[in-house]
DNA sequence: CCTGGAAATTGATCTGGATCATTGCGATGT
DNA sequence: ACATCGCAATGATCCAGATCAATTTCCAGG
C-alpha cells in the first residue's frame, strides 16, 4: 500500500498517546488521519501569524517551536515553546493571538476549524482532553508568571534550564544530563524578560560555579540538578 | 416558600449568563441550586490556599479576589483578579495552585468536585462552557506574560488601569470615568511585578500629566482614556 | 580549508526601578 | 476632638540588569 505522505498515519504516531487523538478509539482512527493535514516546516519559518485569521488548529508530531508577541517598536516576549504531542493555536478566537515559529525541523497535523469541529461532534471525549490539555497550559502561564514577576536573573535561568531540560524529553532530570537548546540566546532571553547580554553572563556564571557546563552547537550539560532546583527558588 | 439562605437561587442569579450555569437548562435549575454552596466571605479573608487538596471548585457572585503565589521569602505574585461571572480553582489539579484571597466581601457558589463531575455528566454542554472560559483565561495570561516581561512600570500601569476598569464593570471606558481599586498599592505592584512606591510614582505622574486623577478611598478617575491606551503600548 | 556574517561572550557604563527612610494622611475607635 | 495605626506619598540612595561597544567563536557555503 502506497501513501501519498511518506509518513505514519494516526494509528501508528509516536505522539498520538500524548495528544487529543488518543481519546480516538480504533475506529475512528481512519478519520482523524484524513481530517488532518501533515505539514512541514524548516527552522526559522513562520507556521502563523499573531493577528491574521484563526483558521486552523495544530499539534506537533516533531521539533520544537516558540510561541510569540511583538510590539511594533521591536520588543518581543515569547509566551512559551511547543514539544511533540503540544497542540497550539488551539483558543476558539477571531485571530492567533500569537506568531508560531519553527525553532527546528518540525512536522505539524493542521486541521482547519470546521473539520476539527466535526471531528469533536463525532468524537465528544476529545473535548475533555482539550480541557484538560488547556488547564495544564493555564498551569504553566501561571508558574510563567511567577517567574517574570519575581525571580532574579540567575533563577529565571535556572528555572529555565530545568524546565527546559524535562519538557524536552527527559522526564526526570539527571546529573551530567547533556541537553540540546534549539533556541539562541536572544530567544531564551525573550522568554525571560531579559536581555541575551544578561542570559550569556548568567550561563558564565552558572558554568564558574560548576553547575552546568556551556558546549558548543546549543548544547549544555547539567553537572549538579539539585543544585540548579535550589538556585531556581522551585 | 422559605430559604435557608435570603439569597437568589440559580434561576433568578444576576451572572448566571455569564457562567458555565447560562448552560444549563431551565430544568435543570433545581439541581444546579442543589448542587452549590452559597458561601459569604469577609474582605481579607482567605478562600482557598496553594498547596491544599483541591476538593472544591467555585464561581463568583458578587466581589473581586486575587489569585496569587508567594515564596517562603516573602515575594508574592498576583496571578489575576477575579469578578462577579468568574471562576477559580477550575482546573483538575491535585492540589489548588493559588491562594485566592477576598479584596471585599465576596460571595461565591462553592462545588464540591464529585458534585461538579456529577453536573458534568448530566448536561455535558457544560464542558463546551469550561473549555470557552479556560481559552479566555489563557488569552488573559498570555496579556499579563507580555507585559510582565516587556513593559516599563508606566506601561503597566496604564494598562492595568484601562483591563481593570473594564473588567470591573465598564465595558466601554469613558473620559472621566470614576472607578473603585479595592486592592492595596502593594497589590498592584504585586500584579505589575513592581514595588509598591514605583506604583505610587508612576500613580502621581500620571495625575500631574492630567491623565488621571487619584481620589480618596481607593477611588481615581480616568481623564483621558485615549492617552492612556497609548501610554499604555496596548 | 578558508571566509563572511551572525551569534555569543566579555567589558564598561548607565539607568529604571528597588530599597531604605521619613513624612503625610485618612479611616477607625475612644 | 483627638490618638492610633496602617497605607500612601515622597525623597535619597543603591544596584541588578540594560545598554553600548568591542572582540571572539561558530558555522554555513564555496
Amino acid at each position: 500500500m502506497q501513501h501519498a505522505e511518506p509518513y505514519t498515519d494516526c494509528a501508528t504516531c509516536a505522539v498520538r498517546a500524548k495528544n487529543f487523538c488518543g481519546s480516538i478509539p480504533g475506529r475512528g482512527l481512519d478519520s482523524l488521519t484524513r481530517s488532518r493535514r501533515l505539514v512541514r516546516f524548516d527552522r526559522r519559518q513562520t507556521i502563523v501569524t499573531e493577528g491574521e485569521p484563526a483558521v486552523s488548529f495544530f499539534s506537533i508530531v516533531s521539533g520544537v517551536v516558540k510561541l510569540c508577541r511583538s510590539l511594533p517598536d521591536g520588543r518581543t516576549q515569547i509566551i512559551g515553546f511547543r514539544f511533540p504531542g503540544d497542540v497550539f493555536a488551539a483558543s476558539d478566537a477571531e485571530t492567533y493571538t500569537t506568531t508560531v515559529e519553527a525553532l527546528t525541523f518540525v512536522e505539524v497535523c493542521q486541521f482547519s476549524r470546521p473539520r476539527l469541529k466535526r471531528l469533536v461532534q463525532a468524537f465528544p471525549q476529545i473535548q475533555a482532553r482539550f480541557l484538560e490539555t488547556s488547564y495544564r497550559y493555564l498551569a504553566t502561564l501561571e508558574d510563567q508568571i511567577f517567574l517574570l514577576g519575581r525571580k532574579t536573573a540567575k533563577e529565571k535561568v535556572a528555572s529555565f534550564l530545568l524546565s527546559y531540560s524535562e519538557k524536552a524529553g527527559h522526564d526526570r532530570v539527571h546529573e551530567n544530563d547533556r541537553i540540546n537548546l534549539p533556541m539562541t540566546r536572544t530567544e531564551i532571553a525573550d522568554f525571560l524578560g531579559l536581555t541575551p547580554e544578561t542570559v550569556s553572563r548568567v550561563l558564565t556564571g552558572l558554568a564558574r560555579e560548576k553547575v552546568i557546563t556551556v558546549g558548543v552547537s546549543h548544547t549544555l550539560c547539567l553537572l549538579n540538578p539539585g543544585l540548579l532546583q535550589r538556585i531556581s527558588g522551585h
